[in-house]
DNA sequence: TGAAAATGGAAAGTTTGCTTGACATGCGTT
DNA sequence: AACGCATGTCAAGCAAACTTTCCATTTTCA
């Protein structure tokens, strides 16, 4: 799964730890999901798509094939 | 989070066990998935909207407020 | 240039999603 | 009644999503 979490943020012109304060995630969480280090939690998922005012399939990119 | 999942395997006439082979999870992910017992992974989510031809937003349920 | 701010990322611990296995319940048939 | 079948649900265990803490690296800007 690829996302726009990076783009977008920086399109806000917010900071890692500005956009986790506001979804109630650590800074780490962010980075780690801009980075591709894991995916989020479906409810993180809604919030971050929420916050962006998008639908969680135009935040997050699913790659059907492998897992 | 609430969420479809019963509503729409009933409609399409399968059972839980078939529903979890063609999502490759186990029986018992997809009856707590419709008690309410968790939330899916991501990736279930999206397995599960692309199987029902649904977006995830409009097969899972997002309440705001609470955690 | 150099210091502060922003980000990258590792390590160890907790919580949650998911597995297998087992057993109980309900419901139609026969 | 007894059987088969679908579902409910528990327990133990593993993996993934998160946390906090810490340090290294990059970016920014006076």
């Amino acid at each position: 799964m690829k996302n726009r979490l990076e783009e977008l943020r920086k399109a806000r012109g917010i900071k890692q730890e500005e956009l986790a304060a506001i979804l109630e995630v650590s800074r780490q969480t962010i980075g780690s999901l801009e980075n591709g280090r894991y995916n989020p939690s479906i409810l993180l998922a809604f919030k971050i798509a929420r916050y962006f005012d998008m639908n969680i399939e135009d935040v997050f990119i699913y790659e059907e094939d492998a897992q």
